[in-house]
RNA sequence: GUGGGCGUAGCUCAGUUGGUUAGAGUCCCAGAUUGUGAUUCUGGUUGUCGGGGGUUCGAGUCCCCUCGCUCACCCCA
């Protein structure tokens, strides 16, 4: 109990009994990534603090109290990623790969934001995220929320809504802003008491308070929609159209707003009630003006980003099964002779049977013994090698698994056919 | 950062108005079976009762402080 250390708090260990279904999220998310032709980003996990202060905005929650912040050696100050945004644009400004280009990007990650941890947040997360950069069209915002649709589909998703809403672009948001805070100000005491604190730092949050008396004050305020241009409506249709024509459902929400500062026009969100109180799966939008915000030429782009931990305790809320990661093959030995063949046999199998996962059993013990830990391994089979097989150049080949009627739970096997018989089990 | 719940064996938990050496199940180990697992039977190991202080003849139990976990708020993926 009173362990010398324990990890950081908010900081994970994923053990052995879990890894598999985070391989398995990777590995579907790759590829589907690869389907639509994006290619992947790594990028470090540390920045220079001004990235994020300068991208996500100065007085989000993210950037006010949520980072990890320290000075280095040098007397830099330096943050811990709290998003995975800022960072690609950065590398793509820093390597030219925005500057009059078209780029369809993915990464994936550990996030970090010092939060209190609770059911699905924790200060060290993990996401995948897509990035599109130089396409200004309403069809490649319908790219990537088909890309995030087939995505969760191929998780086992199911439980899920897609969210939709628009923020008309840079100018009209801003106009849109100024028209939402008059009115909020006229009825400033009459809300609830986070989003008066919220009013002047960030207006259009209070859109989606959780309070019941401050949305029901929201019915009265003016409507995004009614501040859009004729370029804004078209875009919005335009992808609302994308999307029936792929069959994909959605709701539109004018109450939906994200927290990050740079999202301009499209903004949408899968959102779930499988998870308690931290419903989104997965988020994001078009940012239009963050590129040319760091330092670059304007340059459209759109992404989204999903968390990881949320993917998986939704599979987990839902019964999704997960590939096991069990060995297939547990090799008992008995006696220093055996062992010694067991050793030669054991890599020989590895050379001819790829993906075949074998177990050579360690430390020796009695055959029971042998068997039980044989058992508890998952493995479908258990191969027995004793001075009697070795001498005859044989081993015996056991089934653990009873659900195999009429085969015969246990054969004698000339070494040679060995191979042969094993593939079998690779799946 | 704010609030609620919870910390007893590796795991899940019981522990009476404070009373002697802190329990159960599970897991693990050994034997029954010196070369056959998953079933059965027998035996065995496992504890700074989260940590510190206080009250008391006596504290797992009461009081104070503290740390951790967890859920919710805030916020977000």
């Amino acid at each position: 109990m009173a362990n010398l250390f324990q990890s950081v708090r908010g900081f994970n260990d994923v053990l052995p009994a879990d890894s598999a279904a985070w391989q398995q999220l990777y590995r579907i998310a790759g590829e589907v990534f690869a389907a639509y032709g994006y290619g992947e980003i790594k990028l470090p996990l540390l920045e220079h603090t001004g990235l994020f202060k300068r991208s996500i905005g100065e007085v989000t929650d993210i950037v006010e109290k949520e980072m990890f912040t320290f000075t280095d050696r040098e007397g830099d100050s330096l943050t811990l990623r709290p998003e995975g945004t800022a960072s690609c644009v950065r590398a793509g400004l820093e390597h030219g790969l925005l500057h009059n280009q078209q780029q369809r990007l993915w990464y994936a990650g550990p996030m970090f934001r010092h939060e209190r941890p609770q059911a699905g947040r924790y200060r060290q997360f993990h996401q995948f995220g897509v990035e599109a950069y130089g396409m200004t069209g309403p069809d490649i915002d319908a790219e990537v929320i088909a890309l995030s649709a087939r995505l969760l589909k191929r998780l086992g998703l199911t439980d899920v809504t897609l969210e939709l809403n628009s923020l008309g672009g840079s100018e009209v948001r801003k106009r849109y802003r100024e028209a939402l805070l008059e009115f909020l100000l006229r009825h400033e005491s009459s809300l609830d008491a986070d989003s008066q604190r919220r009013v002047r730092s960030n207006p259009l949050r209070v859109l989606d308070s959780k309070s019941e008396t401050t949305q029901a004050l929201l019915a009265d305020a003016p409507s995004i929609q009614d501040a859009f241009d004729d370029a804004a409506r078209a875009h919005f249709d335009g992808l609302q159209q994308a999307l029936s024509d792929l069959g994909l459902a959605y709701r539109l929400n004018n109450r939906l707003v994200r927290g990050i500062d740079y999202y301009t026009s499209t903004v949408f969100e899968w959102t779930t009630t499988q998870l308690g109180a931290q419903g989104t799966v997965l988020a994001g939008g078009r940012y239009d003006g963050l590129v040319e915000q760091l330092g670059g030429s304007a340059t459209p782009a759109v992404g989204w980003a999903c968390g990881i931990e949320r993917l998986l305790l939704l599979q987990k809320a839902l019964g999704v099964e997960i590939d096991s990661s069990a060995a297939d093959v547990y090799f008992c030995w008995l006696g220093e002779a055996a062992q010694r063949e067991a050793r030669k046999l054991a890599e020989q199998l590895r050379d001819m049977v790829p993906g075949l996962r074998i177990v050579l059993h360690a430390d020796g013990g009695k055959l029971a013994a042998q068997l039980k830990r044989a058992n508890r391994s998952g493995a479908a089979v258990a191969l027995i090698l004793g001075d009697t097989e070795v001498e005859a150049r044989t081993v015996q080949v056991k089934s653990l698994r009873a659900d195999a009627a009429g085969a015969s739970a246990q054969q004698i096997l000339p070494w040679p056919e060995l191979a042969a018989l094993l593939a079998g089990l690779v799946k």
